[in-house]
DNA sequence: ACACCACGCGAACGATCGTGCTATTCTCGC
DNA sequence: GCGAGAATAGCACGATCGTTCGCGTGGTGT
């Protein structure tokens, strides 16, 4: 890796934390010069503008959750443990170190639905991915008879991420220490529907 | 009401709008200036300071959740139909033509929460509130003999909650336009647990 | 109707934003 | 170890941010 790139590396580094606490808008090239000890113009001249910044944030931080919940996830048996794998991983997501603010496209998510352009195009990409991972998931949960055979497996996805959502809002916002065990009781409840035989 | 006070509610108009669609970062005074024909400083005159305009943003918004969602609930029967009520009038909430970015809480909520301060602080004092009320109503759904008596209350509302940001997210960002459905199979669901007999 | 004061305007402030240019320093292949 | 080209610094730009101040003007209470 050639220096240039470690310190395009480096700077994504400290833009995917500051993106995370303070959203896009607090990601300002002057913090983040300060914070890596470069120059303002030194900064930007790894990025062509701003916005390559946040696509380049953005890029980073989907690498990151690849690598971190999804392909452990794939390595568990197909079925309920990849599900239970998929919900413990993005757990722990939530609470990376280097992701002060937790889940990055939570917050970005937020910061965007009003703003379009190619960085919310890409942000609704991946989160129809994601979301479409996690049906898949559970349809093959119920090919392989974990999970009842007229399960909605949308729907599963939307509750899933629900249980997400709420996770990220009792703990940043509210800061609620039983944030987790909800979350947990939520998402036991939700495998429990849907392994039960249909009404 | 005085001059005064009337430029003052229209300029919060705006400005609920505005903090619903881009947040507080995108409200600025200079944009709201021109939105209401104002200049600057004299909008500015109105509040001693951003953060004031802030505040009060976040009041108005909150007179005008309470007025629409809270009042009209708590004129429904006790138990189960105020629950339906609440949900309606917030599903109703999140579309209202004076929020065109959605929930204003929602909104903000990812907005402060790294960000220490007065707004934060009463953002989370209401947000607390409003999740008691929740948990409050599902007590009261128990002892109308609504709810099965075991029921685990701020764990529903922990799940009442979780629908409303999953709906938030599908709509305004992936805008699917199945999310009212999934949001309404999912407090079915959850309202279909509550009632039955515990295991 | 008059006086007064709230109300709003205009100009300017320092800071910071993203973004260009030019120069200097550093890195790496030969 | 030298020369080419990448990497970074320095400086300046126009725009916009929140904020201050002084000055008119028009709405308001008596």
């Amino acid at each position: 890796m050639s220096k240039g790139d470690e310190t395009r590396a480096a700077i994504l580094d400290r833009a995917v934390a500051e993106a995370s606490r303070l959203g896009l808008a607090g990601l300002t090239l002057g913090s983040l010069a300060r914070q890596t000890g470069l120059s303002k113009s030194g900064l930007f001249a790894h990025f062509g503008s701003k916005e390559d910044l946040e696509l380049a944030v953005l890029a980073a931080g989907v690498e990151r959750f690849v690598a971190r919940v999804m392909a452990p996830a794939f390595k568990a048996p197909r079925g309920l443990p990849r599900i239970e794998a998929l919900f413990e991983g993005w757990l722990a997501w939530h609470r990376a170190p280097d992701l002060p603010g937790g889940c990055l496209f939570v917050g970005l998510a937020n910061e965007l639905d009003d703003r379009p352009g190619p960085l919310r195009d890409r942000l609704v990409a991946y989160q129809r991915d994601w979301i479409e991972t996690l049906a898949t998931a559970a349809r093959i949960a119920v090919a392989e008879g974990h999970f009842r055979a007229d399960l909605d497996c949308e729907q599963f996805a939307y509750d899933f991420y629900s249980i997400e959502l709420a996770y990220h809002h009792f703990h940043r916002l509210l800061r609620d220490p039983d944030a987790e065990r909800r979350a947990r009781n939520a998402f036991a409840e939700l495998v429990t529907l849907a392994r039960a035989a249909s009404a």
